[in-house]
DNA sequence: GCATTAGTTTTCTATTTCGAACATTTGTAA
DNA sequence: TTACAAATGTTCGAAATAGAAAACTAATGC
């Protein structure tokens, strides 16, 4: 039945073959297409998937203008193709901070596993930039009534619509790559509170106990949330043990608590020890 | 051979009957499928939407034991079944405000480009919370060099990822129902800034030009706004025309510039005039 | 008037996904 | 061990979606 088909060869290869470098499909006008493929685009955006179906009733026109339209917009990666709709694209800056969220998923659940647990119900807290510490926000999300402090927008959109919490977002500048609240204001915000558990990531930790993060703004909040915390939490997984990093944040003598997923070799383990810092491990 | 099934019969309506009330499928204690689901519902948070394929790999199970899963937690409003996979699901809370979004969709769409066309390349704004607003945002994002300061976390969320933007978002209270953000710090935090355009939407206007809104909270926010802003642009549908609310927020006579869907009738363009305000409105 | 073109609908068939039924595995208590 | 239930895998027909090609529509230019 479908053995002869030198004709659907040719024509297809002709579809698909040739992506000619520097065309967007859209030369020079805009015209209605390209007003609804931005609408396609801003609907994706907002609800983080739409069906075909939904689309086309939307703009009352068929599915198959829409899949056209799909098509075209996901071969420019504005947005992701599925089965049955368009989802969001992880956009080229963003690809790097969700693959990150990826790198490691289980063992940050884990680490965010053991520190929900160690904070109590009603309890106050700051919740740095991270990825871990965004699982830390997620694992805590059956707490009862806390009141948490965060300058990353994605853990106040989490937090943020639960009810059950008390969530303030501390205001300042946005960072792009990552949605990080950082700069002074950011610092004169945090400098207002003082809360019961501080809970930070960093970006690698030295052998000599230096704590380390590539980002000065960034390094600066996380040193003002160290300072307004009665007990202070660090977060990281295996992987930052001796990486290296440009900026000094502090020294690991000012944490109460380091969380990460295995045991590291002795070396840290009497580096910790001696600096009177409790250690959680996940492994058993 | 499977003809006589009256035991089965009775296990499987067991097993789908009798939704007992306060029963959540888990009964107490936290075997590996909770585990899944609880996974499950992270994935899609994070990215929106997850196929099917993608988490029986993620898992290594069956895609069909996926289905079971998906089933199962879209039942219980957790995540949002679709052909395929699974997305987010627009929370109990939720679900108002997202409906609220729906609702004048195409109109605020027309709002907001007509917004856009107003405000220069390289101006500073306030954006407020509402959905007219957010609109107001996606409108924005082929300007350039735009400063915005706004208290609507998925305002923030939309253009803080713009590498072309500069965002910063206010301090203060997550308000749960829509990601505002409200209070006296975000209050003291916005009287910093003075901004060329500050863009307020309302819950309604009065026919003597009262401007009116429900949450005492966020009328002070907006009032902040309006000091501190150069010139003031309200975004109302033509719903807001004669809509009664309990705060007073001011008076039409201390903005610049109206954008409505329709004109609305001679009352109002008389009242509107006679405040010195510039009327835009969508239909021709 | 007529051809051209972009955008769309229509039609038809191939592909993918779904769900139900049944088989198999795993874990647990008697 | 046996018995039993829960969880998962397997199979297959039904349903939904995809995609190609042809026909239609409206605007544009000669």
């Amino acid at each position: 039945m479908n053995t002869e088909n030198s004709k659907r060869d040719e024509t297809s290869s002709g579809t698909n073959g040739n992506d000619s470098p520097g065309t967007n499909g859209y030369n020079g006008k805009i015209g209605p297409v390209r007003q609804r493929h931005d609408k396609i685009r801003q609907l994706v955006q907002n609800n983080g998937f739409v069906t075909i179906e939904y689309l086309a009733q939307e703009f009352g026109v068929t599915p198959q203008t829409i899949r056209r339209d799909i098509n075209i917009l996901s071969e420019n990666g504005l947005i992701n193709r599925y089965h049955g709709g368009a989802g969001i694209a992880t956009s080229t800056e963003n690809v790097a901070y969700t693959k990150r969220k990826v790198l490691c998923f289980k063992e940050k659940q884990k680490i965010a596993q053991m520190v929900a647990e160690n904070i109590p119900d009603h309890a106050s807290l700051f919740l740095n930039i991270g990825t871990t510490t965004e699982e830390v926000a997620n694992a805590l999300s059956d707490h009862r009534r806390l009141k948490v402090i965060t300058n990353n927008l994605n853990v106040a959109s989490i937090l943020g619509r639960n009810e059950n919490f008390e969530v303030i977002v501390a205001g300042g500048l946005v960072r792009p790559r990552d949605c990080g609240i950082i700069g002074p204001l950011t610092i004169d915000f945090i400098e207002q509170f003082r809360v019961d558990y501080g809970i930070i990531g960093i970006s690698g930790i030295d052998l000599d106990g230096t704590l380390l993060d590539f980002d000065y703004r960034e390094v600066m909040v996380a040193r003002a949330i160290i300072d307004n915390s009665r007990k202070v939490f660090l977060v990281a997984d295996h992987t930052k043990f001796g990486r290296n990093a440009m900026v000094r944040l502090g020294n690991i003598t000012e944490i109460d608590a380091l969380f990460t997923d295995q045991t590291p070799p002795s070396v840290w383990t009497e580096l910790i020890n001696s600096a009177g810092v409790r250690l959680f491990s996940a492994n058993p």
